[in-house]
DNA sequence: GTCTATAAGATGATAGAC
DNA sequence: GTCTATCATCTTATAGAC
């Protein structure tokens, strides 16, 4: 396994765990049984051993991008973070661009499957008569959720995706990715708000996303601007309010 | 004066005329009539050619700044667009970090002051009983009317703020210039919803800034998103629905 | 898998000629 | 004011030793 920045860090090896979390894209495909009977672990598998410096890397990548973009990090400040050479970051993605994409797909499948998945069964529940606040809880709060109990990880990666949506680099990335579960909501919305326009809708949508972006970017903004009052981290507040915020905007649009 | 990128164009002349706007920071800066009796201004002021030196490196640096970010953009990439050698960037600014606030500064004041003047005559007429609503377009239709009226630098400068609002080395930019016209704003709204936290009226700020940074980056993501329906450079939409959305978003709130 | 060595090119910046 | 020449440093990337 990799060093882990500082050097001969004696705790090296609980990294992993620190900053797992319970839902991870790479459980299961590695067919690997953790249990077993092997006794605590003693040794790794080359395939563990592998996932967990990729794991490093990612999480070293995913802070720096989302503090100062893609044109902002250099390999040698990854390395450097992690504690390795940069040789070893080109033998393990090949490029910079790679490194990138891998750090924007590794948790992008667990908060599109997540948001789908409430947005599914809140269709589910609402039957005929969907509400354009019940939809946007189903859409907003398994994400906050995430990054509420997540951990550090996952609010580098909120961070990430908000410094990604601003990019022209970045805007494919978002919607290969985000597209099918942001067109569910919309569907959900629209029979919401049957008499709508679809324009309405879709500029409705793109004040919701404004608002998450400028929340998941946590610049430190709002705490100065508001002398403290408010936190650029404090995401339960922002949870508290956001879908009815927007659940009303939307219902004056036509009003 | 300066070549204008494309060697050897002839209506390079035409450059600084085909960019200004009538609200211009420099005007009156320079003390020199530009009417006076000269016969259609065969000669200009060492003063007035510097200036517009400077208007065309900004021009260029705000474009690939609001497209790629601060270390998205060499200044080689500023100079090659003007058609310049990257010492004469030196020798105006100095080095890229002042290059770069210069871009910021040059407009922001300008913005600044017709959110102020405006929020201030909106005080006026309002007297004891302000709205959200209102305050809300005095914030922000100076802006998106400065925006659609004011050409192509203006929306470039736009998608720049939005990019620097959600840099950290911008953010200390944004709240010297910026914070005294939101405080403003911040004024009015809680005299508007006496009965409202600081910390409602803050998030809501923290929302209607996002939704507007949204706009102002320009990422194309709405168009393909909607298919076409909705365009990222559709100010004057945006202009049509934000007060009045995010109004009704604040009287949510407290409901 | 991890490192050393190394290359080729870009980058921000300076000194000085014209 | 504008350009040439030059600099040290950084950056991505490759080849190959261990």
């Amino acid at each position: 396994m990799l060093n882990s920045g500082v050097k001969d860090s004696p705790q090296s090896e609980l990294l992993a765990e620190e900053f797992g979390l319970a839902i991870s894209l790479d459980e299961g495909k590695l067919g690997v049984k953790s249990g077993d009977t092997a006794p605590k672990r003693l040794r790794r598998s080359k395939a563990e051993q592998r996932a967990e410096s990729l794991e490093q890397i990612l999480d070293a990548a995913e802070y720096l991008f989302s503090k100062n973009g893609f044109y902002g990090v250099t390999l040698r400040d990854v390395a450097l973070r992690v504690g390795i050479h940069t040789t070893l970051l080109h033998y393990y993605f090949d490029d910079k661009h790679h490194l990138f994409e891998a750090v924007f797909k590794r948790r992008a499948g667990v908060t599109c499957d997540r948001r789908m998945a409430a947005l599914e069964q809140y269709e589910k529940e609402a039957g005929d008569h969907p509400t354009v606040e019940g939809a946007l809880h189903a859409f907003l709060d398994p994400d906050f959720d995430l990054y509420i109990e997540g951990g550090e990880p996952w609010v580098n990666y909120a961070a990430f995706c908000a410094r990604v949506s601003h990019s022209h680099e970045g805007a494919a990335m978002m919607a290969a990715n985000f597209d099918p579960v942001v067109l569910k909501l919309i569907g959900i919305l629209k029979r919401a708000l049957p008499d709508y326009s679809d324009e309405d809708i879709f500029w409705g949508y793109h004040f919701i996303t404004g608002a998450l972006m400028n929340t998941l970017a946590r610049t430190g903004r709002i705490d100065r601007l508001s002398g403290g009052i408010c936190r650029s981290d404090d995401f339960p507040a922002v949870r508290e309010r956001i879908a009815k915020f927007m659940a009303a905007g939307f219902l004056a649009l036509k009003g």
